[in-house]
DNA sequence: CTCACATGTTAAG
DNA sequence: TTAACCTGTGAGC
């Protein structure tokens, strides 16, 4: 489940298990030995996440960058009191007093400096989830673009942290169609976007999933039998191809764009560019 | 059981 | 545009 707010939630987690105290660094699958070998011992100073990336700072200006990639997991366990054997190909495992963390599977496992942790974050646009983000960087560059306003919500150049799933989401809450121009926003649309994807992505920092549908469009209030989504969250669009929209009740169309799936509701997000696909 | 697909990104062609 | 990375899940047999 990596958007942003996965690695915010999980920036959270490991620092509450392990800053501060001396940990174990170690890569029972092979792959990250090396450079785990420089950092095991030392005292884990913190972690913290940018987008999708996260970093784990220890002394003498080392950090573990980690980035899940598509199906990466890393597992944080507490009041643990033995840690088991590692089950499949754990790439990196931290282990601290009562607690250890197994990543599997990411894209990205390596150790950089300080410097090597700044270039990330300088290609990076701003993380609705951080405080120090300024959206304004972000509407600089989707007022001037023409290309489709869901392809510029996913380039974590413009947006860090926004996945598939946010995006969906974010594009059927304010009605807009993912192959819209960006150029053909207005400010103040955007403005309510960056609000929204504020509110939102902390609130799957808080409850670990995506949970979009408004209180006057859930089952209840609009009179339908209860349900439940595959992925984990209440969600309007995402993955409900040839569901019926539950707010006006039209088919969900899905298409492709650059690789990825789109969803959205032909009635509720039609636009006066995209004709040709409702 | 086997297969396709997925909340992501990079590099090769 | 496609494959590759490498793991979990759900659908279908």
């Amino acid at each position: 489940m990596p958007e942003g707010h996965t690695l915010h939630r999980l920036a959270g987690e490991l620092s509450a298990a392990f800053a501060g105290r001396v940990v174990r660094v170690g890569s029972p699958q092979g792959r990250f030995a090396d450079s785990a070998a420089l950092v095991d011992g030392s005292v884990l100073e913190g972690a913290e996440a940018w987008g999708k990336h996260l970093f784990v700072g220890f002394p003498g200006d080392r950090f573990v960058h980690v980035h899940l990639g598509l199906y990466g997991t890393f597992d944080v366990r507490t009041g643990v009191d033995e840690v088991p054997e590692p089950v499949g190909q754990v790439r990196l495992r931290i282990v601290g007093p009562g607690a250890y963390a197994d990543l599997r599977g990411a894209t990205t496992c390596e150790l950089v400096t300080g410097a090597g942790r700044d270039a990330v974050v300088a290609r990076s646009g701003p993380d609705p989830i951080r405080p120090d983000a300024d959206p304004a960087l972000a509407w600089e560059r989707i007022r001037r673009s023409r290309a489709p306003i869901g392809g510029l919500l996913m380039d974590q150049a413009v947006l860090a942290g926004v996945g598939n799933v946010y995006r969906a989401e974010l594009l059927f809450r304010h009605r807009l169609h993912p192959l819209r121009p960006g150029n053909t926003l207005r400010a103040g649309q955007f403005a309510a976007m960056w609000g929204d994807l504020v509110a939102l992505m902390a609130a799957g920092v808080r409850t670990g999933r995506i949970d979009t549908v408004r209180p006057e469009h859930t089952p209840e209030a609009m009179g339908r039998p209860p349900r439940v989504d595959d992925h984990g969250g209440e969600v309007y669009v995402y993955r409900r191809t040839g569901q019926p929209c539950h707010v006006c009740g039209a088919t969900i169309r899905t298409g492709v764009l650059q690789g990825r799936n789109l969803f959205w509701c032909p009635q509720c997000q039609r636009t006066f560019r995209s004709r040709a696909l409702q």
